[in-house]
Formats: structure tokens, C-alpha cells, sequence
DNA sequence: GCGATGATTTTTGTATACAATAAGAGCATG
DNA sequence: CATGCTCTTATTGTATACAAAAATCATCGC
């Protein structure tokens, strides 16, 4: 099979090439979805794609593989992560605790323009989804999550939540109900905004959690899903 | 200044050295404070240490620097992380969080076995503060936190603890008073192996968050401590 | 056709060479 | 004595060569 990702990952020669730029790259191609669960990442096909030496793309795939994007088994190609169902139940569980931490102490303490900055987010999710555009409600949609994580006022809990709002893509990819359109779950972001806005700090973390409870639901995580795992059933020392 | 660190680390030969063992050293040496904070770590020093070549340090250091345990500039020798004033109390608010998060859900769903070993750790470091044993008394202290951290039911939210323990850890060796001679905090740990066993989840997570914030009220926090940011100040663009 | 076996190819693991950068020592000068 | 300069040294950045392991594929026997 032809590898036609790749084009998506093609260099700009105006930007310097290093592992940091890399990392980025790919985790917005997860993040995207462009790059599906357990898609081989080689090493000598990253190096061609992006003009470096297997190097630099090792330091790559090893952040990577730290922030769970990646899986890489010793002497195995590294793949895009696949959770399994209980983990996907676990990244949810931790989201909705951190996210909603987040919330909670992002309420009331943001100002007009931030709050605009969030309300033309919504609207244009809003919009996108009424012309049917997809892809691009997606992408309004992790912005809005994405400016919680960067605007979060602990920066701990913050690059957590970025790495769980990846996450969280990774399993929609691989756990969205067949049948299903979108995702959009109606005015919820429309009041999360209201609520950061003139709601109390437990209003908009349950708002927050109750969302995410929502978007879990949507999934199909009925267990029989799951690859039988054999080691687990016959005690198989690996 | 001779690098006396070094004899800490020397390698056993009936082990196979590779870069998920070098992390593991380092991380173990940071958490017991034998590599004290910005300690400098050379790459060609620690392969003559471990006895492998710098490929092998530097994915181990990557992934170091990927779980905040040292901090990495380009073309800087990588050095033990060494938090500011603000980022410790955002790791302590953080650790809240998570530890009162993983106690909650962790409470009357413990085993005899598993309270007993707990109660067995809780014993071992009375038993160590009372003996004026302060470094075994660390390390029993660590083991009952890390016993949450591994028993976690949600294991993403387990490996974050760990990763948490460690940081606090940290911050702990750089901010302690320096007249201070132990973070001891008297029944705290038994009281909590006690609300674990007969204890509601809200009580376990108050009683964490409760005992974490004393460990943090421990430490000489004062601003000034801070190494003042010039850029910061005078508005650079770094 | 099906499964096992062995050769071939692909891919990763590690060491090493060389380039590029930063840090430090020594020295001259005001 | 402090300051700035240059040269040397220490250290990281990157590419590449070779070894080791895994995956693939063709072949053979049944």
C-alpha cells in the first residue's frame, strides 16, 4: 500500500528542521486525524519525508513515545497509539478531572478580550457545523479545549490537558460509532463560555464534565471491540 | 569540583544497560536527592559511567527531559530540573489534585493484603523518624505514596502521580528550610491508611490534599528566593 | 491448498566520526 | 585591577556505518 500520508508531512525549506518541529508536526497529524491509529511511523521514511538523518527522527519518536502518542516496542516500527477500551475509559476519567480542574479555576478570571477570543471560537464551531463542515468544526472545536490548556493558570495541569485533549482525538478516531456524522454536541461550549464568564467555579467544572461525559458516550466502547488479550487469559509472562 | 555522583551510578555487570535502565537510575538518584537539583549531567561522562555510547544517554536524556526530571537547552549540557517558586506551587496544586483524586477512588477498595502492606510502610517510617533515620525515613514516606500511585485504578492518572512524586521531590530538596531537619507530618499517614480502609472517598481526598498542602507550608517559599528574571522585567524576547 | 522452513529484505540498536556551538583560560591593554 | 580579545577545550548536533532483530516472501513438502 502507497504511503500517501506523506505528502502531508512535506517540509516547508523556509523552516529549520529539527526534532522539536517534527514532534509538532506529527502531533498535529494525530491530532487531525490525518494520521490514524497504529499507522507505521519508520524511521527511514520520517528521515526521507522530512530531509533529515534517522537522528534527529529518533529524538522525535522518543518525545513522542514519552507523551503517548506513539507506541514503540524494542525492534519494532513505532506505530500511532491504539487504547484499548479500559484506557480509553481511564484518558476520559483524567480529562474530566483535569479539564474540569481547569475550568474551574479559569472562571471568572478571564477578561473581555479572552472571552471574546472564545465566544468567535464558538460561533465559528457553531457555523462550521451548520455548512456540515466537519473537518472544520473539529478544528474549532480543539481550539476552544486548546485555549482552556494554554490559558490554564497552572501550567502543570495545562500541558496535561494538552496531552489528554490527544488523546482523547486518538480514541474518537478509533472508537466513533460507524454511523455518526459528527460529534457536535450542540450549545455545550456556547455555555461553557457563559459560564467562565458569569457562572461559579463548580458550575463550570461540572459543565466541563458533564461534556466530556457526553462526548465519551458517543463512543462505541462496547468491550467485545478489544482484540482478546491471550497473555492475559492464559498468565503468559511477556 | 570532582564528580563524586558518579560512584552512585556505577553499573552492575549482571545487568542489561540500556536506555530504560539509565532512566530508571537517574530517576531513582534525583528521587533520593543524590543528584541534588542542576546538577550537571555531561552525555560523554554518563556513557563512561554506564559503559555505552552516547546514542543510548541521549534517548535516556530525551525521555528525562520529556518527564520534566532535567531540563535540556540546545547545545547546553543537560542539568537536573530546578523549578522556580511559581512552578513549585503549581506542582504542589497539581499533586492535590491527582493524589487527592487517586486516594478517593482508591478508598474501601483496598484489599487486607494491600492495607497491610501500606500499614507495614506507615510502621516502617515511624519506626525511621523515631530512630533519627531521616534518609530511610524518605524513602518509606515515598513508598506509600508510590504505593497509591502504582494501585491507581486509573493508570493514566497513576503514571501522572508518579511522575508528580518525583517533582515534588525535587522542589522539596531545593526549598527545604534549611534549619529543617525532617518533613515528617506526625500520623498523617496512618490516619490516611485509615480512611482508605473504613474512611468515604471525600474524606481520603480531603486528608491527601490536607497533608500535601502541610508538606508544601514546609518549605521556605518566600519570593526572593527566586534568581530575579531579568527578561521578564525588562521585556526581552528571548 | 496449507503450513513449515529458510533466504532476503526491512527496520531498528548502537557506536563513532566530524561539524558546530558554547564555555573557559590565558593574555594583552586601558 | 578590570575589560575585552583570542585561542583552546569541552560539549552537543547530526550523519553514517555496521550489527542485530524482525518481517516478508518464496519455496518445498504434504
Amino acid at each position: 500500500m502507497t504511503q500517501r500520508w506523506q505528502e502531508n508531512l512535506n517540509v516547508d525549506s523556509s523552516v529549520r528542521i529539527n526534532d522539536q518541529y517534527i514532534v509538532e508536526r506529527i502531533r498535529h497529524a494525530v491530532l487531525t486525524q490525518r494520521l490514524p491509529p497504529n499507522t507505521r511511523l519508520p524511521e527511514v521514511t520520517l528521515g526521507e519525508v522530512f530531509g533529515v538523518s534517522r537522528s534527529v527522527i529518533r529524538k522525535a519518536l522518543t518525545r513522542l513515545a514519552s507523551d503517548h502518542v506513539i507506541v514503540q516496542q524494542p525492534n519494532q516500527v513505532a506505530r500511532v497509539a491504539a487504547p484499548d477500551v479500559a484506557e480509553t475509559r481511564e484518558i476520559f476519567a483524567a480529562r474530566r478531572l483535569i479539564e474540569g480542574e481547569v475550568a474551574s479555576l479559569l472562571c471568572g478570571h478571564l477578561d473581555t478580550v479572552q472571552l471574546d477570543a472564545l465566544d468567535t471560537l464558538v460561533q465559528a464551531e457553531q457555523h462550521a457545523h451548520e455548512q456540515g463542515d466537519e473537518p472544520r468544526r473539529i478544528e474549532q472545536s480543539l481550539a476552544i479545549h486548546h485555549y482552556l490548556a494554554d490559558h490554564a493558570p497552572n501550567r502543570i495541569l495545562g500541558v496535561m490537558l494538552t496531552d489528554l485533549i490527544l488523546r482523547t482525538s486518538i480514541v474518537i478516531a478509533l472508537y466513533k460509532r460507524s454511523g455518526m456524522a459528527s460529534c457536535y454536541l450542540g450549545d455545550d461550549h456556547a455555555i461553557l463560555v457563559e459560564l467562565l464568564h458569569h457562572g461559579e467555579p463548580d458550575q463550570a467544572r461540572s459543565h466541563v464534565q458533564t461534556h466530556l461525559d457526553s462526548l465519551e458516550r458517543l463512543l462505541d466502547l462496547s468491550a467485545s471491540e478489544t482484540r482478546i488479550d491471550l497473555a492475559s487469559i492464559f498468565g503468559a509472562t511477556l
